[in-house]
DNA sequence: ATAAAGTGACTTTTT
DNA sequence: GTCACTTTAT
């Protein structure tokens, strides 16, 4: 098979690029993944280049495995060898690696972010500041601001009252990771570029090593991994990286777009390929997309364009709340689904803030219609799944001292807050970390620290530490699920968790959830297995199996594309967030964040917005997103405001929509027969007054029961 | 050691 | 309004 064959002139410029650094600036649905595979299989099979020394790198598993298996295909067979993964996890591998010429071992675990902040809230109380005065959550943005800058502590400026406090958590915090012999993610970047800046030769190594280097979504590098990359690459470098500064999102996560352009000052030879043909979307698509990311100054021009043709127009909606564009939502689904326009599963549903996704679920729920919401609670979050881990972690690592307060009373085993301060009292006076020190005590009266506790204390801190002690040792012999299923009969978990409530049976279905991905590591051991719960979003678990509407944050739908695609809430205040308007960069940001929106559709695109809005707990009159403004008109179809004034739009909202409509009497009983545009014909089962309007059930012949609004649903009365 | 009651925060979250 | 977390009472 002709590698080459199917790209287009551009495309084929960037894959067959001599050696040396390339940056390919690709527009939405430009066929980057395809440039970045092809590029990667060229290597293999025209320039001969050894899997082995080639690493690519992405931000996200999905992004890794997706390649792994493109890569696989193109070659035929699978492709071994190959570093291929995100920046986290190769850094983590090479850590591990190194590990004996770094202040942590092998056994290092990773801390996610609540772990993160439980150490941080550590670490002020160690300053005697107080965590109310102070909030952790903010500090520990801060270090990691600090920590993406590659910036120390000694480097943060103390000039303000929180700069210095700061400092010193910063300070301490990092001393409190080694403790625990644990990294965040920041430190798997910052250790690892500290690893490869200080030691010449562990440098020397890695570049000889890795001849070819090639970076996907290159914009949402943060300064760490620009670093890394300038780290790993030989002074001439075969450097292959792709990226689109138009879709950085992540600012406020230490993505840095301007590495796009720091990438050519520092490689002034580089060739610079742009890919602007679009193979996703319509043309109207396109150029609503282009002129709302035109509107930004100091970026260079694309003209996106595609041979698919104009297409449909753009939908505008105003809804009158939350609830009814939600409704709106599920009507125009249900109505392209019955005329067979699209499948659900076609259709998307994006928004701003994940607490918008409430008002869908709903609406989804009353019209029984299915759903796949990706996002919201994770599932490596969950209580239960939490505390599995942490015991995990702890026989991995028993300096993981965080794990160790998570598990020692859970389920309760008599050792509270006061067994836990002796505890840590005795560990520190015996400096010695807390596990170890219950690891010791498990040998009993042979223990010399045994006398320091009395009591039920003494008991239960032994019969712990010997089943710690029981299980380190188990992890050398018993498979994975087998140590997994030993740890839960052991400290009896299941009894805990199963208090009889629905809850209970539903967090004890998550821990067999996870026991089931435990399975997956049966051969490759513990480390490996915390390493993928640690390093794993949920959007790597989204399945594709359900044939209905996805709902997500317009952030997790970077990357994908749909037929169908829905944005809501595009209020001011909403979407740009309120949060966004007193910072130049931040609306940039929200910006992007709708050209990333618009250019997921294929075909479709729904702008809805809503008229009223209730957060948190008051309801209020909304005005419409400023983005909308940026629309040319004639690429939209519906109610549109956009060009005119605010106050003319306000107005003519308030006349039109107040005083709403009330249902004072029920138009529909039970047995009318009445028709409905999406759903056809059917039979009133009930109705009732409620909220200033009138509920009624209906039993349709084609898609079964409904609840419906009856001033929204454009019912018609067939008969009586 | 659990349960009730109070308090504040509330954007996005690839790893 | 709701969720998570803390304080306070039993």
């Amino acid at each position: 098979m002709d590698l080459l064959e199917g790209l287009n002139p551009q495309q084929r410029q960037a894959v067959t690029a001599p050696p040396g650094p390339v940056l390919v600036l690709a527009g939405p649905g430009s066929g980057k993944t395809r440039v970045l595979t092809h590029r990667l299989a060229y290597l293999v099979r025209h320039l001969g280049a050894s899997p082995a020394e080639i690493m690519a790198v992405t931000f996200t598993n999905k992004a890794a495995r997706e390649m792994t298996s493109r890569v696989g295909s193109l070659l035929g067979g699978a492709l071994s060898g190959v570093s291929l993964g995100t920046f986290h996890a190769l850094c983590a591998r090479i850590l591990r690696r190194e590990a004996s010429l770094l202040p942590f071992n092998r056994d290092f675990v990773i801390f996610d972010e609540s772990d993160q902040e439980a150490l941080v809230r550590q670490a002020l109380k160690a300053l005697n500041l107080d965590p109310k005065q102070v909030q952790p959550g903010k500090v520990l943005g801060a270090i990691s601001s600090a920590k993406n800058e590659l910036l120390e502590p000694s480097a943060l400026t103390g000039g303000s009252y929180f700069g210095e406090i700061t400092r010193r958590a910063y300070e301490r915090y990092q001393r409190l990771l080694l403790e625990n012999n644990a990294l965040d993610f920041d430190d798997l970047l910052l250790w690892t570029v500290r690893l490869l800046r200080e030691q010449s030769e562990v440098r020397a190594a890695y570049q000889r090593r890795y001849a070819h280097l090639l970076v996907d979504e290159f914009q949402d590098t943060n300064t760490a991994q620009y670093e890394l990359l300038r780290l790993l690459a030989r002074p001439e470098p075969d450097l292959f990286v792709v990226g689109d500064p138009d879709q950085s999102i992540y600012r406020w996560r230490g993505a840095d777009y301007r590495n796009v352009q720091r990438f050519e000052e520092d490689y002034p030879e580089a060739r610079v390929i742009l890919l602007e043909q679009n193979y996703r979307s319509t043309q109207i698509i396109l150029d609503a997309a282009m002129a709302v990311i035109d509107r930004q100054s100091g970026r260079h021009r694309k003209s996106l364009f595609t041979d698919r043709g104009s297409g449909l127009l753009i939908t505008y909606h105003e809804a009158y709340d939350e609830a009814d564009e939600a409704r709106y939502v599920v009507d125009t689904i249900a109505g392209l689904t019955l005329a067979g326009e699209a499948e659900p599963g076609d259709c998307t549903v994006m928004y701003r803030t994940n607490a918008q996704s409430r008002a869908l679920e709903e609406a989804f729920f009353q019209a029984g219609l299915p759903y796949r919401l990706v996002g919201a609670q994770r599932f490596y979050g969950r209580r239960e799944v939490k505390d599995l881990i942490a015991y995990l972690r702890l026989i991995q690592n028993p300096d993981d001292q965080v794990s160790l307060l998570r598990v020692l009373n859970t389920p309760p085993r008599g050792l509270g807050d006061k067994a836990v301060e002796t505890l840590f009292f005795v560990a520190e006076r015996a400096s010695l970390p807390p596990g170890r020190l219950i690891l010791d005590l498990a040998q009993g009266d042979r223990s010399e620290h045994a006398g320091a506790f009395a009591g039920r204390t003494a008991a239960s801190l032994r019969s712990f530490g010997q089943a710690l002690a029981a299980w380190v040792d188990a992890r050398e012999k018993m498979l994975l699920p087998q140590l997994f299923d030993r740890v839960l009969a052991d400290v009896g978990y299941q009894a805990y968790l199963d208090d009889g409530t629905e809850e209970g049976a539903e967090r004890w279905e998550n821990v067999l959830e996870l026991r089931n991905a435990a399975l997956e590591f049966t051969g490759v051991g513990l480390t490996s297995f915390l390493e993928q719960v640690a390093l794993v979003s949920d959007q790597d678990t989204l399945t594709d199996s359900l044939n209905a509407p996805t709902l997500l944050t317009l952030h997790s739908a970077k990357g994908l594309e749909f037929p169908v695609v829905f944005i809501l809430g595009l209020d001011d205040g909403v979407f740009p967030h309120q949060r966004s308007f007193p910072d130049a960069e931040a609306m940039a940001e929200e910006r992007r964040l709708f050209y990333v929106g618009i250019t997921r559709a294929k075909d479709r695109l729904h702008l809805v917005r809503a008229f009223r809005r209730s957060q948190f707990g008051t309801s209020g009159v909304t005005e419409p997103s400023r983005f909308l403004e940026d629309i040319p008109p004639d690429l939209i179809a519906g109610d549109f405001v956009g060009r005119r004034t605010r106050a003319e739009a306000t107005y003519e909202r308030q006349t039109r929509w107040e005083p709403r409509p009330t249902a004072r009497t029920a138009r529909y009983r039970a047995g009318m027969r009445v028709r409905h545009p999406a759903f056809g014909e059917g039979i009133v089962l009930e109705s009732r007054l409620a909220n200033d309007d009138e509920e009624v059930t209906i039993e349709f012949e084609d898609v079964g029961a409904k609840r419906l609004a009856a001033s929204l649903a454009r019912l018609t009365l067939l008969d009586g």
